[in-house]
This record gives structure tokens, sequence and C-alpha cells, in this order.
RNA sequence: GGAGGGGUGGCAGAGCGGUUGAAUGCACCGGUCUUGAAAACCGGCAUGCCGAGAGGCAUCCAGGGUUCGAAUCCCUGCCCCUCCGCCA
């Protein structure tokens, strides 16, 4: 959420900040139920004050005896009154909420203009794109042999954009998860989490994928409001929600692994072959909670530490920044890492580092106790991916693809699969 | 699934339906004392909104209800704890 003083001081220069993302705020509509919602706040309350007034008289009257019947009847009329007021406060201000959650966060001064990813500033790359004497397959021919990459099970078992992984590639796809939460925590400082893969709407609306993005979730039919986690931003970034963090505990960060549930919902026919876009998929996300004058440096360190798993790799990527129509709904600032994909002669998003400053921390009322003033302040969360794993899988395979189709293992994560120097099939 | 007990400030923990936004302790901040620290003592210490200020309003898990008046009574939901049963 946007700081409502903010907002309600300088209206004007929020829509043009909130315009480099794409989003029309609609100022007079804001204003309008902002005045309303003063005159009628004033007057609820003045009322209040009076029944409250004269409550504490009966009160005291009674206490020393005397006769209550007058003030009774003086009082006859204001609870309906102000049942009123109160009815239609309520309603004004359940729409000033529902528009202020549904504002998307100011992004910040760095953020390049432009509608879409083709206004994507490159910011520095990494490696060159793999060569090869061959035509290189895509991970998807290169996997056809043995059914290791079984798509046609997943359509069986679940439906289009699930699959089934086996053997040589379901292993490799284990290694890359062990790998990467043990780099992050042993070279980067994460302390190493286990969720839950389910959770609530609150949680949704503190990360800010509810209220606007339902469609891109996959609902339970439970009397209880569950859904399937689409990545695990959403239940350890809520681990603050509502807590007051103390400043010795700062910076907090957390390295999980979790699958990712999302429903795909108006992607149809994009990225339909192999694996990339799919409804289930495995991720390691890091995130990390830090005092406010130090979310900056500490989007850079964390985009550093996705980037390392790349380098230890060896895959080649470069690092984006996103411009303002293409950044996400709660972001500030995020930088994309993309992978060299040599079956796609593309790059590919592999990870986005985001900083969300206090939107998110502000609909978590999550806060820490800053020393200096010894009062609770809002903290700045910051996340990214530290790898997605099934888009990492499918830059080993096509990376490191032999001329016979087999696939070298990349040194680093030989110990994780028995040592082998290439994947037995 | 069955039977009970609870949800109050950063934490612990009081709180006859009226002057309780809330005792007390701990923690924290400031001061006195001390060479310094500890102890002791004194003072301060929830959040949001409105207001120039004085002050006002709201908040004791959430939502309804009773009442002139609710932290306190009633209903529903959520969460936690204890015991029994079942179970990976």
């Amino acid at each position: 959420m946007i700081d409502p003083r903010l907002l309600r001081s300088d209206p004007a220069s929020v829509a043009k900040r909130l315009q480099i993302k794409g989003y029309t705020l609609d100022v007079e509509l804001f204003e309008s139920l902002e005045t309303k919602r003063k005159a009628l706040q004033v007057d609820t309350e003045s009322l209040q004050a009076e029944r409250n007034a004269r409550s504490r008289h009966i009160g005291k009257a009674k206490a020393t005896g005397q006769d209550i019947k007058p003030l009774l009847k003086d009082v006859a009329d204001l609870g309906a009154q102000l049942d009123d007021r109160k009815q239609n406060l309520l309603e004004i201000q359940e729409q000033l909420t529902d528009l202020m959650m549904s504002l998307p966060n100011l992004p910040d001064e760095s953020v390049p203009e432009g509608g879409d990813e083709d206004d994507n500033q490159v910011v520095r790359s990494w490696g060159d794109p793999t060569a090869f004497d061959f035509t290189p397959l895509d991970h998807v021919d290169l996997t056809r042999e043995g059914g290791l990459m079984d798509f046609d099970a997943g359509v069986k078992i679940a439906g289009s954009r699930f699959v089934v992984l086996r053997g040589a590639v379901a292993r490799l796809h284990r290694a890359l998860i062990q790998f990467m939460l043990d780099v992050h925590t042993r070279e980067h400082g994460y302390q190493e989490l286990y969720v839950p893969y389910v959770v609530n709407r609150e949680s949704l609306m503190g990360t800010g994928q509810l209220p606007k993005f339902e469609s891109d979730l996959f609902k339970l039919t439970d009397e209880r409001e569950f859904y399937l986690a689409p990545t695990a931003e959403v239940p350890v970034t809520n681990i603050v929600r509502d807590c007051i963090v103390e400043a010795e505990q700062m910076p907090l960060r957390f390295v999980c692994h979790t699958p990712c549930f999302r429903s795909e919902a108006g992607s149809y026919g994009k990225d339909t072959r192999g694996m990339i876009r799919q409804h289930q998929f495995e991720k390691v996300e890091l995130v990390q909670m830090v005092p406010p004058e130090d979310s900056w440096a500490a989007l850079e360190a964390l985009t550093g530490h996705a980037e390392m798993i790349l380098q230890k790799l060896g895959l080649p990527y470069r690092v984006m920044n996103l411009c303002g129509g293409d950044l996400g709904f709660s972001a500030a600032k995020t930088y994309d890492l993309e992978v060299w994909l040599p079956g796609q002669q593309a790059f590919r998003e592999i990870s986005s580092c985001s900083n969300f400053l206090d939107f998110q921390a502000r609909r978590m009322q999550a806060r820490w106790r800053n020393p200096d003033t010894g009062k609770p302040e809002l903290l700045h969360t910051l996340n990214g991916s530290g790898l997605a794993i099934g888009r990492t899988l499918v830059a080993v395979l096509e990376n490191y693809q032999l001329a016979d189709g087999r696939i070298r293992v990349p040194q680093i994560l030989q110990s994780y699969i028995g040592g082998d120097a290439v994947l037995a099939p």
C-alpha cells in the first residue's frame, strides 16, 4: 500500500508516478471520497463524543443516587442517529480501502520508462552465449529419449502445463535445489525455512497478489479461504506480518525451497512447448527484511546472490532493469536475471529480484523498532528467485549438451549426483 | 472426532457493565547517585485518525447482538492450550 499520507497530501504527483507503471489513478474519485470521508468522520466522531459524555453523566448520576430517567430520555434518539452515520462512514471507508489496496507501488526514480519488456534496460551481462559446433537442441528434444521429461504423463495425471520428470533429469532437478540451498545458507547468510504451501487470504493481501490478481491463483474448494502459494514470497514474507522485529535481529534473510502453483490464466498459447511455463514448478526463494535505509543496498546484494548461482553453474546471463510498464504490482524496482537458452537462441527470465520498500510492510503491518526513535516503524521487504528450478534445469540441459545428445554435468553439481561428469540415463 | 480452558499494551499478567486506554511486574528511554557500571530512587513509555492547539474519536482476536453506556454480558467465526480417541 502507498503511504496514505502521501496520497492525501499530493495525489497529483502520485498519479504521475503511477502513470509510469501504466496505471491511471482517478484523482477526482479519490479526492471526492476523501472529502466525504473526512466530513462524515468528523460528524460521526462529534456525535460519539456527545454520546460518551452523556453516558458518563448517567453513570455519575446513578452513582449518586439521582433520578436518571430524564437523562435517558435525552439520549433516546442518539443511538439511531449514530448507527446511521457510522454505516455511511463505513461504506466510504470501505471504498477508500479497496481503492488503496488496488494501487500498485510507486516506481523508483531509477526505473526506466517504457511500456513492456522491450523497454527493459540491460544493466550488465555475464558470459557469452554458449557456442556450439553443431545445432543445439532444445530441452524437449534433448530429453525425448527415455521420456526423461514426460509431458504426456503430466497431461494424463493433471493436464497441460504439468510434467513428469524421470531418472537422471529428476535427479538433476533435485540436485539443483540442494545446491542452491547450500550456497545461500553457507555463503550468503540466509536461514533456511520450511513453510506451508497453502496460504490464506490475509497473506496474499499482504504481499500484493490479492485483491487484484485472484485469477492467477489456484484456490482450494474449502469453506476456508485457502490458496496454493504462487511463490514462497507469500508464506515467507508473511512471517513478519503483524510483527515488530527487534533492530538487532535485522536484517532477516530467509531462503526457502517450495513448489509454486500458478493458474497462468491469460497465457494461453504462450510458452506451450517444454518446461518453461508450468502450473507447478519449484523455486528457491530469497527473502529479506531490512531497515529502510538499507534496502537499496540489500537489493544489489540479493541480486548478486542470485547471480552467483548462475555463475557457479557457468550459465551465461544478463541483468535487466525492468521498465515501468513491466514492473510488478508491489515492486518499486526489479532486476530480472535472464539466462541464455541455446534451444530458443534467446535470453529467458530465470530470476526476478525486487525491492518493495514499505509497500508490503504497510499491508502486513510488519514493523521494526527503530533504535533512533524507539518507535515501531515499517520495515522494508525484498525478494528474489535464487533461482527458478525448472528453468535452471532447462538452462543446464541446453547449455551443457553434447553433439551426441548427452548432457555434461556442471562441475559444481557433480558431487550432488554421485560424481558423474556426464548425465547418466 | 469427543471433553474442557483460554485469546488484554514489546513481553508477562490484573481488570464489580459507568470517572479504565486499561493495575502491577519485566523490557525500553531520560534523570539522580557512582571514577565507571550494577543496584536503588524519580520521571517517561501502545497504535491509527481528526485538530494550529486544547482536545476529540477509535482500537483489549474478528464480526454481530444486548445496553443510555461493553475489555467486562450473549451469539458466531478464527486462533491457542490441556486431556481422550484416531492417524503419516
